[in-house]
DNA sequence: TTGTACGCGTTATCAA
DNA sequence: TTGATAACGCGTACAA
């Protein structure tokens, strides 16, 4: 036995002659296996069996020009969301018979076109992008290969593909909303280097939105946060505490946090200052992190249907390969608002 | 219906009759440009720049038997540990020119075989393997396809192929250690079922020797959670701390988790009884999440070198690819003792 | 040094 | 209905 060098798979032609047939007909069975007479079917799949053969997607890609690959570029592994995301993705991929060729961009921005190309090279169907803003030759690259793509989060501007995202919008709206319902009326909003991030700077807008338009009773502020700057969001809370405090009328300060990292700093400084969230400042935070119950009196957030949002990224994209020709789709999920502790002034009253 | 407009990459036949040579030559520019005339070097260059060629890797991989293709199965994606080892081997992987094929099992034990033939057919390289313990099928599934694989923290009884991970029993003695040495003697180790995961198994074991090598000054206790026994562990932790009051010499309790799920799981039940973590309960879990600083006191942990043991088993795995023929290595890094509150009892002391 | 021809494992287009 | 045979895009003995 020198299975011991190179171990090969049967081909098509090991099972065509083991059956007494040509390779066609092996090929026929598995796919126009309607033109076989049984006679000749059964003989086909008896050597199939046999040699436990299967074919090699690898030589199908090749012929077919399709490859049964999905190709899932991402900003940032680390992020949790584009984890769950990339979860909900991979699993829609498998039921649909696909294969997930990963790429990770760690952040380094301008990668995305290498990216574009190593997948591509491997005839991967199409795209699944989680990445930065500024798509230089993001498009561009696509184009050149011909391969359809679904954004998720984050759109690139001037590019017209499928669109997946939470509803940023309505999310801040019903964040603001039960904020101020519950006695909050100075606000910030706290999210990192807006950039050429669409979803953060979407929620900003809604933000500034909101407070605009409820100028009357509420005060609303952004800022942004970034490694660097970690002190002055601080004192910039330390700030709108304050603010709040020595209005007369006992307006209620509460911070609105763009994403998962950004709530992390901030319970961290929280955590620090010894602030008791909900009383002296609220809080709420998109994503809801699974530690998130066990912050002080537990952190409100803003759920994103990560699940939902992968799969229907993934499903969208299928669906184009099957030769959906609809115009691009912009879909938004719901965000769901889970309220605990951190803005309920109820709590840490006592 | 075929009328949809394919963006056909430039081939190797475009590039050879641009420049006017065989495709052999464009070969050999690519794979042996020393054999080359310097003049038709660069006409071959030139051809290629001019119609922006690059080799397919995928008609690469079937004439070479090679597809510069790493297969990497993950037991569960949502598990924070796995998607880490999968950062670090991603990296390492793209920095050594090959690319990643993601198959999540989601806990699907069975699915391995599978797994396996999927990714082998499309000829990758080699596998890195975090998966499921009882490896029905497995080895024979990688046998047959001919491939070598590195396992990572789990590794399959009866495998002989490179293994990294933790050294659990070194950074359970540790963490004994540290916790003795703060005088918690009443001690109760907490980890998922320990079926056929060879990292739970010998985490438990590792705790089992020094709890009994300990015996006159520490009592040692293993407790095996699952989702469905939640409340039983609340049970285990009342008792156990009651057992360190009632003693004469005030003996402490302390737990110790076996990866962060568990510990997110003590954490919310020693929220919802109102220990305070340190002085009611010591507490040290294997895995260091980001949230664990934010937890009452900040949770002690056992960091484990996640980045540096993906690196290592795709360099392990990349090496072998290489033609490295050592025996199986057994690749065992040290964790990092992360002292916090939770283990101090100064701490809540007042 | 360069070109020819064949193999890699499939699918697809013809005839038969 | 089935079977040769030519792609698919590339690497590589072998010949020139």
């Amino acid at each position: 036995m020198n299975d011991r060098l190179q171990v090969r798979r049967p081909t098509i032609a090991a099972v065509a002659a083991s059956a007494g047939v040509s390779k066609a007909t092996v090929s026929r069975f598995f796919n126009h296996e309607e033109l076989l007479t049984p006679d000749i079917a059964a003989r086909v799949k008896k050597a199939i069996t046999e040699l436990d053969y299967a074919p090699s997607p690898m030589a199908q890609a090749l012929s077919r020009g399709r490859s049964r690959l999905i190709g899932l570029i991402v900003a940032d592994i680390t992020n949790p969301y584009s984890v769950a995301v990339l979860r909900g993705a991979e699993k829609a991929c498998q039921e649909g018979g696909y294969l997930v060729m990963l790429f990770n961009l760690g952040n380094a921005i301008g990668r995305e076109r290498e990216a574009i190309d190593a997948l591509a090279g491997y005839q991967v169907d199409g795209f699944i992008l989680n990445t930065l803003g500024r798509g230089a030759g993001v498009m561009e690259a696509l184009e050149r290969n011909g391969k359809p793509a679904v954004l998720v989060d984050r759109r690139h501007s001037g590019m017209t593909a499928d669109f997946v995202a939470l509803d940023s919008a309505g999310a801040m709206v019903a964040a603001c909303n039960h904020l101020v319902e519950n006695g909050y009326r100075e606000l910030m909003y706290v999210t990192e280097p807006k950039k050429g991030v669409s979803s953060r700077r979407e929620r900003a807008t809604a933000f500034n939105k909101f407070s605009s338009s409820h100028a009357t009773r509420v005060a609303g502020q952004v800022f942004e946060y970034s490694e660097e700057s970690g002190s002055l969001l601080e004192d910039a809370i330390r700030a709108l505490i304050a603010r709040a405090g020595s209005a007369k009328d006992g307006r209620r300060a509460a911070v609105i946090s763009g994403n998962a990292v950004v709530t992390l700093r901030i319970a961290s400084i929280a955590a620090q200052c010894n602030w008791k969230f909900g009383a002296d400042v609220g809080f709420l935070g998109f994503d809801d992190p699974e530690w998130a119950p066990l912050i002080g009196p537990g952190l409100s957030a803003i759920a994103q249907p990560t699940d939902a949002i992968g799969r229907t990224a993934a499903t969208c994209l299928i669906d184009r390969l099957h030769g959906e020709q609809a115009p691009p789709r912009q879909i938004l999920l719901p965000g769901q608002l889970v309220v605990r502790g951190s803005s309920d002034t109820r709590v840490g009253r006592d």
